[in-house]
RNA sequence: GCUGACGUAGCUCAGUAGGUAGAGCACUUCCUUGGUAAGGAAGAGGUCACCGGUUCAAAUCCGGUCGUCAGCUCCA
């Protein structure tokens, strides 16, 4: 028998026979290994576990504890459920069927519209042809073959998949798994029985190729585990994340709405809620002004001569509000600041020795967002962007982008954000600027991250089209990631508005330009903050810092004097004056998740004391008054994110 | 914007063989003055999103508008 070497991941080697499979070498391991085998890699190309290896190769083995094992699973549950569609709907045509993050879709077209309980039952049936544990065959064919038979099936969306593939580049392949049968590239799961538990989530339209000039069709959303415990864990956090979704946080802490009657995607801050954002905006003011900006307010609304010059009503007009008339002139309201920075720019000449000028502004810009994109704070019409625009020389470019970093990883973690990633977005097809410029700046992104030694990602063909960007995301406390932060360059403005600085040599030059916006939009950071924290903020943040809750109304004398020293040391208090017990008034506070209550009775008035209560924690004991002031501004004043 | 679902008191929701509305919480008043997650009683509160149609009669059926939700698309 004719041996091969095949290289594992560690780098260790082992001979086989010619032929081997992969779960002959999974078995060879142990058979543990083999149990949990899903598909595999030879020489990073992803493979079946019965696909023969005949030469020396590298080889890995994914289970479910591996992101490729995952998506293989997830990628085989999707065809089981179509397979269960077409028994249960034997007239569906079906499109495409993915594994995404988080679990896997099918889009189909049938007749009738599916509810959530024909998800139960295409999940009943899913079980069912499950256990017949049908293992998932490949077979390769020609376009002709495969278009053949299609057409015999008469599957319109197979056909224009398979119309759009060239059988000279790649294998047109077929998988079989019982007596279903799916275009598919694979690999699959070597069967059916490896799924033991599914859950079908939720159903929604999508167009054919996202294309919404396409037939819509139904997509049903699902998701799948091995093991009983990881589907039970999963579902909790998707129940976790119903809980701390902004939009119901919000009514129930009182924080914001968006009303009908007044306009869709426009944010009503609602007193608690415009308290957490004063702490934010001022946050944000003084960190600025300590890291070099100066801060500058401008404008909602701008002759069409800004926007024309710019170039938004060329490339932006789609997302712009129409026109109002001020003395025959068109005023367009604001969808980005950067024009209105720039006319302070070039109402003064500067020199080079006036660089770099970072200018910040809170800036209130409006955009229309189509009306199904609307999402609570987190995608709105108007909203208040962190927004700054830092104008440079070149020489001074790479110092400041390193800066911006700095300063926005500073920020971040601030807010308790500390899990970041970043990504580099780098030129996409259409886009202004030669290549050497973008070249240029592309190299002063990536050394910015590189000499603070982030990893990042580079995300090809990203960019604006006026220059690349840096992007932060950051994790929350569920695992989940937000865009916050952009750093961008600007190749497009400094040119259209002609701006200048007087060079050492006494001759005129183009600034540089960077926009940034740290924590992106404050509405949408508030959202994310408040999913972050599932509405119990930090108590620098916190709308209402310390509850003071009398036992009784004989001791409302006591309270307003603690009331009153609180409110004298800046911390946001409330006394409850209300004609209930204390289990009450305590349920109540603890329910709107305020971080201390103080509770005073006839003990607490002789000893001169408070009783403390903290939230999430409970009965703290009591102490002097001053000393809970201590402890409370302390926290307060090192902004504690995490106790 | 598109596809689908939904829109009943401040909030969460009941309410289909079409006969002009109900619960809990919250709110108001009274009783109670009570120690660490809901004391008791009474009361007030809705042109059932809006507009139009069918019908003797519409929260309920039909159409349109607005809005919300899940996605598609897009993005701070």
């Amino acid at each position: 028998m004719e041996k091969i070497n095949l290289t594992f991941p560690d780098g260790s080697v082992k001979e086989f026979n010619k032929g081997v499979t992969p779960f002959q070498v999974a078995e060879s391991i142990s058979s543990r290994l083999a149990g949990d085998a899903l598909i595999s890699s030879v020489n990073g190309v992803q493979r079946d576990l019965y696909y023969a290896i005949n030469e020396d190769s590298k080889i890995a083995i994914y289970t479910f504890n591996n992101k490729e094992g995952q998506e293989a699973y997830w990628h085989s549950t999707s065809h089981l459920m179509a397979h269960a569609i077409q028994v249960l709907y034997p007239e569906a045509k079906f499109g495409v069927g993915p594994a995404v993050e988080g679990g896997f879709y099918y889009d189909i077209d049938i007749n009738e519209t599916l509810t959530e309980t024909d998800l139960e039952k295409i999940e009943k049936k899913m079980m069912e042809l499950a256990e017949a544990n049908s293992g998932y065959e490949r077979q390769e064919l020609t376009q002709k073959e495969a278009l053949e038979l299609f057409e015999k099936k008469g599957d319109q969306y197979k056909i224009e998949l398979i119309s759009d593939l060239d059988d000279k580049e790649v294998a047109i392949s077929l998988y079989h798994e019982g007596d279903f049968t799916d275009l598919c590239r694979g690999p699959h799961i070597p069967g059916t029985g490896r799924i033991k538990y599914v859950k079908l989530l939720s159903i929604s339209g999508s167009y054919w190729r996202g294309d919404e000039k396409n037939k819509s069709l139904q997509r049903i959303y699902g998701v799948s585990f091995p093991k009983k415990k990881m589907l039970e864990e999963h579902l909790e956090l998707l129940e976790e994340a119903k809980k701390r979704d902004h939009r119901k946080l919000g009514k129930e802490l009182d924080l914001f709405t968006v009303q009908e009657e007044a306009g869709a995607g426009l944010i009503y801050w609602h007193p608690k809620g415009a308290r957490v954002r004063h702490e934010i905006e001022d946050f944000w003011r003084k960190e600025h002004l300590r890291s070099g900006y100066e801060l500058l307010y401008t404008p909602h609304i701008g002759k069409s001569w800004l926007w024309e010059t710019s170039g938004h009503l060329v490339n932006f007009a789609e997302n712009m509000y129409a026109p109002m008339q001020i003395d025959d002139q068109n005023y367009y309201l604001k969808p980005m600041n950067c024009p209105f920075h720039i006319m302070i720019y070039k109402a003064n000449l500067y020199s080079y020795r006036d660089l770099p000028k970072r200018w910040a502004e809170l800036g209130t810009v409006y955009r229309y967002e189509k009306s199904g994109a609307l999402h609570g704070m987190l995608r709105v019409r108007g909203f208040t962007q962190d927004d700054a625009h830092i104008f440079c020389t070149a020489e001074q470019m790479d110092a400041e982008i390193k800066r911006t970093v700095h300063f926005s990883i500073h920020m971040l973690k601030s807010f308790g954000f500390d899990d970041l990633k970043f990504y580099v977005a780098t030129r996409p097809d259409k886009a202004i600027g030669d290549d050497v410029v973008w070249e240029q700046a592309v190299t002063s992104l990536k050394s910015a991250l590189e000499s603070e030694k982030l990893d990042y990602e580079v995300d090809e063909g990203g960019g604006a089209f006026y220059g690349p960007k840096i992007d932060i995301k950051i994790k929350d406390a569920l695992k989940r990631e937000w865009q916050l932060s952009t750093i961008q360059f600007d190749f497009n403005l400094p040119e259209r508005f002609d701006m200048k600085y007087i060079g050492e040599d006494g001759k005129e030059h183009r600034p540089y330009m960077v926009h940034r916006a740290l924590l992106g939009s404050i509405e949408r950071f508030m959202g994310i903050l408040v999913e972050h924290y599932g509405g119990s903020f930090p108590t620098w943040i916190a709308p209402v810092q310390v509850a003071v809750v009398p036992v009784s109304e004989k001791y409302f004398e006591y309270a307003e004097k603690i009331k009153d020293e609180l409110l004298a040391d800046d911390i946001r208090v409330e006394l409850d004056y209300r004609n209930e017990k204390v289990g009450y008034k305590i349920r109540a506070w603890e329910t709107q998740k305020v971080p201390y209550m103080l509770i005073v009775g006839e003990k607490e008035v002789e000893a001169g004391t408070v009783s403390v209560r903290e939230h999430k924690v409970g009965d703290k004991g009591s102490m002097k008054l001053e000393e809970f002031v201590k402890i409370v501004s302390e926290e307060i004043k090192s902004r504690v994110n995490n106790k």
